[in-house]
DNA sequence: ACGATATGCAACCTTGAAGTTGCATATTGC
DNA sequence: GCAATATGCAACTTCAAGGTTGCATATCGT
């Protein structure tokens, strides 16, 4: 096998949307604040973040429905953690696309040198 | 300085645009097709794409503006190509937060052991 | 039981993304 | 010069993302 733990790589179109998902400024500030701190409820992750606790929600659902978060009722409250597969998923893929590119230009570079 | 090369840690706000140029199906096929084919005019990236030229145009404008690709003209056609610094700077960004949730698992752990 | 705290849910508004069509302009090759 | 090829530019449509307000519901603590 080619990579460890069985991880399997994300074809674009799964890929795109979570960098759709962490393409929103606010959403990849809670996706920091959760990478910092640990699991959080929805009225800690919204403080501070100068927009609704409402508008916050949605914004974790949308990191949810990317697979990057995770959340449980813990009482009264909902708590939000990160889901750091999904993560490690969206890394790998920007490395082998860099890796392709770095094939290509090797590629090209013993192309020139042969003409 | 803590990263060789002078690479500079992209902050939240600046990653945000890069991943939200990455966000779509559409562009992420061009990303990865610039990534093993090389540099490519914009009638060839369209073909193939089931979307016109033009909406071929926007969508490596978008990526322009993310500073994921790069344009020259050559003779009359424009050939793009792919910009891969800042892509290993999204991954970095990556990296960056998967690191500092291991560091909060670990404290949590430790904080979970002392009580 | 009750006030305070924490969410859940829904309707509504505004704006920008994504795609299209139509037409103008620049280059190439004969 | 001219037809073919490759882009550039702009107006228009559709639709969903991001935010808001208002109100209902569930829990906690005393």
């Amino acid at each position: 096998m080619s990579r460890s733990r069985g991880a399997t790589a994300l074809r674009a179109d799964d890929a795109a949307p979570v960098f759709a998902a962490l393409g929103d400024a606010t959403r990849l500030h809670l996706v920091g604040r959760l990478s910092t701190d640990g699991p959080l409820s929805i009225t800690r992750l919204s403080a501070g973040t100068g927009v609704t606790r409402q508008a916050i929600t949605r914004h974790l659902h949308a990191l949810d429905g990317a697979g990057l978060v995770r959340s449980s009722r813990r009482g009264r409250e909902r708590v939000w953690e990160l889901e750091v597969k999904r993560l490690e998923k969206a890394r790998r893929y920007l490395d082998r696309i860099s890796a392709q590119w770095d094939a290509a230009a090797d590629r090209l570079r013993s192309f020139v040198e042969d003409h």
